[in-house]
DNA sequence: TCGATACATTGATGACTGTCGATATGAACC
DNA sequence: GGTTCATATCGACAGTCATCAATGTATCGA
């Protein structure tokens, strides 16, 4: 009986699907985008307002940031196409970009069960 | 009518409830750990290989990546409570933790619209 | 006990990132 | 046109991170 319970060797060959480099850039690049706590307080602001766009002088403020490095993070947000940005005037207001965040919740899910999906 | 098309002042009093500094720190550091593409193909083929552990001597491989880089990144994961690890003699054996990926879901729906639930 | 194997840790290095002051751009108002 | 205000860009600095060679640790087989 000690064939099954210690195999002799561990590495099976290992069946699994292997993420190609593209989707593994794509996915960790979509992270990295929220890998600072500047930028989950930004997207939180923006997902809590309602739907509606939010200037940047108002994220100045509570994030207590300096304002080009605010500039900095919703480029970084912009580029991974999490937000949408509309000029008013003087003003830049920034808003949640839906499709983006529903790619987010696939992608989460993706890393707990996909690649058997039929 | 311009007095509600262009607004004098943007900066209203943003009534958005802003994350505390412990929440921010704690979710931006979740997707740190997935802020990688090593780190994505590692839980794609924990996520893929149904349930099963699997050993660090299966990573390698279909990483390409040094040993020593890829005992760096479980530990990484291990930190973010995203996997679990269990000795079976000399192989060290990794495993999704459920919890975890769930908790992980659960940010990312969080990111889109949470703070005005109920 | 000895050698081999699997994995972790250390130390070094190159690359990237967050931060902010200074400056540029651009729109609105006088 | 000139001034003011909101935002973007640039340049610099400090801190973090991914990577790997070398080494340490622990387990298994002989």
């Amino acid at each position: 009986m000690s064939t099954t319970l210690e195999p002799v060797a561990c590495c099976a060959p290992l069946t699994a699907s292997v993420l190609s480099d593209d989707e593994a850039n794509a996915t960790a690049e979509l992270f990295k985008a929220l890998a600072d706590p500047a930028r989950v307080r930004i997207l939180n602001i923006l997902a809590t307002s309602g739907g509606d766009a939010v200037c940047v002088c108002n994220l100045t403020g509570p994030l207590e940031l300096a304002q080009p490095t605010v500039s900095h993070h919703m480029r970084k947000l912009l580029d991974a196409g999490l937000v949408e940005r509309e000029q008013r005037g003087k003003w830049a207001f920034f808003s949640l970009k839906r499709d983006a965040v529903e790619t987010l919740a696939a992608v989460a899910d993706l890393t707990s069960a996909k690649g058997v999906t039929s």
